[in-house]
DNA sequence: GCATGTTATTAGGGTACCTAATTAGATGGC
DNA sequence: GCCATCTAATTAGGTACCCTAATAACATGC
């Protein structure tokens, strides 16, 4: 394609200037399509785009307060307001106030809540560990050393 | 944290079932997440969510079916009918119909549309790349040595 | 030449975001 | 104590993006 070293190289150097520039070319449009795949897979868990990652988190950080999860998510307040509001008139979650900072709202999962979440978070292992099947271990082994350096990258807030 | 691989560190072989359950909890959360902040680097390039693909796409392939490109970009048919219709009135792409199936919708690039992806993509690789400088050279090694699995992953049409 | 499949579009609807404005509570002078 | 100012959350209103179902136009095989 746009070779410029030599064909024989699969893997250009890490010290590359081409590096940036490949990842901010096919990184992006990875993301995109791999997220509209993943649309799909959640509607048959009961649960959507919005509220499953609030539930995993919740799982992990019960008493989030609703700014801490639409950082966390990287959404406006006024949206994630809107998916807890949903969430607490499906009987997943309750909402209390601080009795600190009364103007806080502490989130927390209900039995039903947490039971969902687990069951959804099983159910996208069982949906990803599917087309897991179609690669090879190598491939595997490659995504599983990148997930730390991923999950830094979408922690910088530029 | 957990960043270095100590000699009794119990990070689990590459073969163990425990990586597709690690990759399937973790890495939607990344993408869902990444993809939110993607979005907001689009709209001041002047190009939306669902355009930016198509027009790096016809970059590559000139001459491209409204059907090719929907199953590249995992989207129905109908989604983007409406995302070519909207190009058109944008100046962005021509439509032009097949001689040979003249069922067939091929869409190419206006000059003007060139223009545009060449500088859409520029501006989001000038994006990404103020964010990796945020990491560190090996996590940047370990991301795009994960870019072929990860685009392999994404074709698997479940 | 007619049944069947494929390509694209139109119509209608739903979800997931956003900004701007408002309410309620905290905080720091004075 | 009281006011200016900041922050947490909500409400209201709007937009972007994607879907299913139905329809029109063309291709293909028997």
């Amino acid at each position: 394609m746009q070779s410029k070293t030599s064909p024989e190289d699969p893997a250009p150097s890490p010290t590359s200037d081409s590096v940036p520039s490949e990842l901010g070319q096919r990184l992006p449009l990875i993301m995109s399509r791999l997220g509209r795949s993943l649309r799909h897979a959640y509607s048959p868990i009961g649960v959507n785009l919005g509220q499953f990652p609030v539930l995993t988190s919740l799982l992990d950080r019960p008493g989030a307060t609703v700014s801490e999860l639409a950082t966390k998510e990287r959404v406006k307040l006024p949206s994630m307001t809107a998916v807890i509001t949903q969430m607490e008139s499906d009987g997943l979650v309750i909402k209390a106030g601080d009795a600190e900072d009364r103007r806080c709202v502490r989130v927390a999962l209900t039995e039903h809540g947490r039971e969902l979440a687990l069951a959804a978070r099983a159910a996208r292992v069982a949906w990803f560990a599917a087309r897991l099947n179609h690669l090879s271990r190598s491939e595997v082994a490659a995504i599983s050393r990148a997930l730390g350096a991923l999950e830094h990258l979408v922690e910088i807030d530029s």
